[in-house]
DNA sequence: CCACAAACTTTACGCGCGTAAAAAATAAAT
DNA sequence: ATTTATTTTTTACGCGCGTAAAGTTTGTGG
């Protein structure tokens, strides 16, 4: 490695031999010049420490290679972990990805919209806050990005929308607890902030009724997303009165599980199928931390990695296809019981 | 809103009635102009949706407003939660926080470094993987960019370190367990990924030693990041064996010990303080999780919050101060002990 | 009212690269 | 060897903004 210093793509030209357009081109696609002229280059670069000023390729670009991805809240396993998923998957196809994190606030969702396009990024895989997403905003944004929604809808904006079928998983779930036990009631928060769980509640009664039974929904008081303290919280009340009628619980995601789980050891209740125990819990979304509660958690999982595989898939197709989009495509998968401890 | 698109800054000075070049000088420091003319800058700006373009301001300027964060893995609640507290801090001061994940990889770690440089960063805050990292290039690129480290030392790199005090905070958890039962073995990974691993492998022998108790390290096999996992595995065989000389388990971490209390739970040991419970377990660093376990866990918080802070403040200082910087500081922050069920 | 500093406008150049057009060189095919 | 297609080189301009220099306006204090 010489240690003379390359200060722009010019002085790279003198020094490698090649005119600096056709650098242009290599350093744009490297499958674009002859494979003669990749080799002297790459020869170079092996020698020579030199990287395009990032700022001055995009000046020029109408679009960069970016691609934003934006989660609600970066501190909850479950986005972080798709949100890896999806970075991996823009990584191979040679684009930047951008990772922002909403803090779980409407206002730090649109200003990492904001901060988005002034990126000039290719595209955006948008999870949004949902229910309290800023629609008018979001949907604006999407007009002028290319986005691809997944996780939660909001109205019909994005290009397409990649999620989980919670209409099955849900039904899934609800149809193993009814044959293995009592019908469960359905622990949800009373005004959640995740997206998907108005679905979740709905799939919840839809399918007690198509079942004949009863369906019982526990509402806990809250904001926010610390769900674990808000299913402690509500478990150690419900644990309490013991005035419910089955001794199933069904909630509406994994992390108020734990939360609950975590009520019901406290109060020395025993979780799960064992004759000593009193009650049975089930979760949903597979969390990555769902397996080492006490009883392990029966869920329903999401498939994390085809839901990141899916979204950033179709976003690049969207992108390369440059066409105006025909139609908006909805790609929902299905959850998968996963059967533990607790139920 | 006048919808009339304004493509760049001369267009904006048309509209404005403020010329271009001072215009260029209120985006970089609205209070560098008179109070008059800011008010009819952003009486223009309530009127014109115009932002200067990113790529084209950052071009020219050997330093930019941005300020790089990299944690080794993003999907643990602890690195997730110091990184959203570290982005408020810059972003109070009027810098753009860029989080970069190194997914427990050193290879993705100086990828990272990399992508960073070519981002021209006023500075970094870096949480090295520790042991893994590759030293030399992190100490490189040092050199070149203003960087904080934090939670982990590499070597003498950087021109800060912020962490937190293993000496202090093992001593004292060693300290309450032996007070009030048996002295702990220490359970760890053999050979761990996380980097403060070693320093508490040597504070408990260390404190041990001082209390004069025979000190006993239980090391469990396995690589990555799937820390619960491990624990998980290891405890099962430490709790089925039951050869400890001992009934007190300090582990080296939350999520070691996340795993461990799952482990206790299924096999049947009842871990805790009461009269019935046969095996007491402790951890560090008060994770998040840490007190839905069952039972709740007893551990030694670190101080997030204040490790957040002071890493962003050290490296503003460092920016403004724009001196090669006198000395390098190191600050280590006591943990706090956190009384809970398990121990 | 004048003097003077501070703030602003005008003018002009440069940053590093994308990219278009025409000319030259190379490779492939006849 | 000649034609033809492909790739590379040469030349030149533009992107949007930072910023320097010189001239002009504005505000302040006596």
């Amino acid at each position: 490695m010489d240690d003379k210093k390359i200060r722009n793509m010019e002085e790279f030209a003198a020094v490698s031999g090649i005119s600096r357009p056709t650098l242009s081109k290599f350093f744009n696609d490297p499958s674009s010049v002859r494979a003669s002229t990749r080799q002297r280059i790459e020869a170079a670069l092996d020698r020579y420490d030199y990287r395009p000023n990032l700022y001055a390729i995009n000046q020029n670009r109408r679009l960069t290679k970016n691609i934003g991805i934006i989660v609600p809240y970066l501190a909850d396993p479950f986005f972080a972990e798709i949100a890896r998923n999806i970075e991996e998957h823009i990584l191979s196809t040679g684009y930047r990805p951008v990772l922002l994190g909403s803090h779980g606030s409407p206002d730090q969702e649109i200003e990492n919209l904001e901060n988005l396009r002034l990126l000039k990024p290719a595209g955006v895989l948008l999870a949004p806050l949902g229910r309290a997403s800023d629609q008018a905003r979001i949907a604006a944004f999407c007009e002028e990005v290319p986005t691809v929604l997944f996780d939660a809808n909001v109205g019909s904006a994005g290009l397409a929308f990649v999620g989980s079928n919670n209409n099955q998983s849900i039904d899934l779930i609800v149809d193993y607890l009814c044959r293995t036990g009592e019908p469960p009631a359905f622990f949800e928060m009373k005004e959640p902030s995740n997206p998907n769980a108005y679905k979740r509640r709905h799939a919840y009664l839809a399918a007690m009724e198509r079942l004949n039974h009863t369906p019982h929904l526990i509402q806990a008081a809250g904001e926010g997303w610390e769900f674990e303290e808000i299913g402690f919280r509500e478990g150690t009340r419900v644990v309490r009165d013991r005035n419910l009628p089955t001794d199933t619980i069904l909630c509406s995601n994994d992390r108020l599980a734990i939360g609950f789980l975590s009520a019901a050891y406290e109060a020395g209740i025993r979780v799960g199928l064992g004759t000593d125990c009193t009650m049975r819990v089930a979760g949903h979304d597979d969390h990555p931390f769902s397996r080492y509660t006490c009883p392990t958690l029966t869920t329903v999982s999401q498939d994390y990695e085809a839901i990141a595989r899916k979204s950033a898939e179709k976003l690049m197709n969207l992108i390369e296809a440059e066409k105006p989009a025909d139609s908006r495509e909805e790609t929902l998968f299905d959850g998968r019981l996963v059967m533990r401890g607790s139920a």
